[in-house]
DNA sequence: CCGATTACTGTGGCTGTCAAAGTAATTTGT
DNA sequence: ACAAATTACTTTGACAGCCACAGTAATCGG
């Protein structure tokens, strides 16, 4: 349909979808990004200035750890590994998402009923 | 659930709940602030200054008009009307949330299959 | 050996939402 | 009759998240 996702739309949502994936196994942010390209069958490609920004932000919070690879030949890749807490945050958030989705949906879709005056 | 909506999920839709609540009526201010708490059963509550911020962004793009009620007695009431052009961005503006939907879900919940590495 | 790709980082700007406050009229309670 | 609550619109300033742009540096393919 839509070739890709606007930027409001994306917003709030990119930690989610960052430990999301590392919930399935310690990742690179190329790697990460790619990962997200597919996924959204490159409705989505997020800027690298975004994702490093995600990083920090979660590894801040306690959410991800970080490692340097011990690539001896190739370039240094820095692994990231999400946390017990990380885990509970993607359980929250999605959540939050399944819940916002519904609301939005009747805030976007829904029909004006004829207890709106009521307070 | 979740007992509101954060204003980063908002983020993007407002104009488009207020293009769908238009659609089904003339209505001003704080009538439409009343409707979007009671459609989301209070799970979103819009500040006063992003609703007016609203109003003027889709006067701006011609996807609303506005006139003053004549109110002989009561309080002044600008009434906000939606025009054939609002409706078409309304139309466009859903299906745009049908899709970014099913790419956060997508992104969100999705595990990586195999295919994830080709470019 | 040169361009493309991989990989990470920093700076600065934009945009939408909100908090807070102000103005002003009407309605409700006692 | 008067205070408090409610209705109704507006302005100002701040913040947070994402992005564009730019930079560094290494490897790999033809």
């Amino acid at each position: 349909m839509q070739p890709e996702i606007s930027k409001d739309t994306i917003r709030g949502h990119t930690t989610t979808i960052v430990l999301n994936i590392l919930n399935q196994g310690d990742s690179y942010g190329y790697a990460i990004a790619k990962t997200i390209k597919h996924l959204s069958h490159a409705a989505y490609v997020i800027n690298e200035a975004t994702l490093y920004t995600v990083f920090r932000r979660l590894e801040k919070n306690g959410d991800i750890t970080s490692y340097w690879g011990n690539e001896t030949q190739g370039g240094r890749r820095k692994y990231y590994q999400i946390t017990v807490q990380g885990q509970a945050t993607l359980a929250h958030n999605v959540a939050e998402w399944n819940f916002a989705k519904q609301v939005i949906d009747e805030l976007i879709l829904g029909r004006i009923d004829a207890d709106v005056s009521k307070d």
